[in-house]
DNA sequence: ACTCTGACTTAGCCGGACTATAGCCAGCCC
DNA sequence: GGGCTGGCTATAGTCCGGCTAAGTCAGAGT
């Protein structure tokens, strides 16, 4: 990556208020990805999210609770009949938006740390043809990480 | 998601050898993700790693030791002028390949933890154009969530 | 009213990530 | 060869995530 302008001097500045940093508060747990990981296969329930995750109840009430306060999963009373009402977790917006994230690691361990690509394939459902995660610019193209730069965003107000 | 044929009935199997979980034991630290950041950046030597992570040196060490140790970073031999030879840190294709995981954080941290879309911003070099970190089909067309299905890998051997 | 079940909550513990501080060691300079 | 400097290593302690185990609590069923 190139460091434009003023941020050139990596001296000069340090990485306040960095995005990065910021998203690991929230997500900076294995269970807060793995829970996500869950929620994309389509697991709604805290039950079965402990279960499949492989945490404590304990460990998913708490992790639920953090991830909801926060609006990455939306708590929504359902009803099961003959059943009292319950609560079931579902992504938000902001909890899609992590999508990305979370796939961009199953793809580095795929094929980096597993031996045979990995036990699962993720496909176009339409086509079935194999997606990846990829850093790219408005027309589709990918880019290479030489092929980026980083400036400073407009200052608005502060800062 | 969709979970296709087998994988459907999410209570029939666990996410065993989860490529995610496995990354997560690599890079599921926050000390981790920064120093790749600032690799990413051009950092490349032991005491700028854990000043401009903000980190103690001891945990800079054992860290990048780790990931040495599992190929994120190659240890490099260098020798400035009128100093004792020392090692700098390089990024590997293997830590490379982490960018999309990294940006994809931002990203998310940008948009939904920060009032102003964050400090930084990433452009595409040569025309300054704004990247983004997608999930993409092989022509570049971005995927959504409800258009992704998930298939077990063909089997080689066992499993 | 009583029980049962699912969804938590609470308390106590362990281990790993991180901190602060200190010490060690290689090698270049003098 | 003695001192300085940079790159670690060692030690001790804190904090926090996750664990186990037990308790609570709401409400449907009986």
């Amino acid at each position: 990556m190139k460091l434009e302008g003023p941020l050139a001097d990596r001296d000069a500045w340090r990485a306040t208020r960095c995005s990065v940093d910021l998203a690991l508060t929230v997500v900076g747990t294995r269970s807060a990805m793995l829970l996500l990981r869950e929620a994309f296969y389509g697991t709604t329930r805290f039950h079965d999210f402990a279960d499949r995750v492989g945490i404590t109840e304990a460990a998913a009430a708490s992790r639920l609770r953090e991830l909801a306060d926060i609006g990455v999963f939306e708590k929504r009373p359902y009803r099961d009949e003959g059943q009292r009402t319950r609560h079931e977790y579902l992504l938000t917006d902001m909890g899609r938006a992590l999508l990305p994230a979370v796939l961009a690691l199953m793809q580095w361990g795929d094929e980096y740390l597993q031996t045979d690509g990995g036990p699962l394939r993720v496909v176009e459902d339409d086509t079935g043809a194999p997606v990846r995660v990829q850093v790219c610019t408005a027309d589709g193209a990918d880019v290479a990480l030489d092929r980026l730069r980083v400036r400073k965003a407009p200052n608005r107000k502060g800062r």
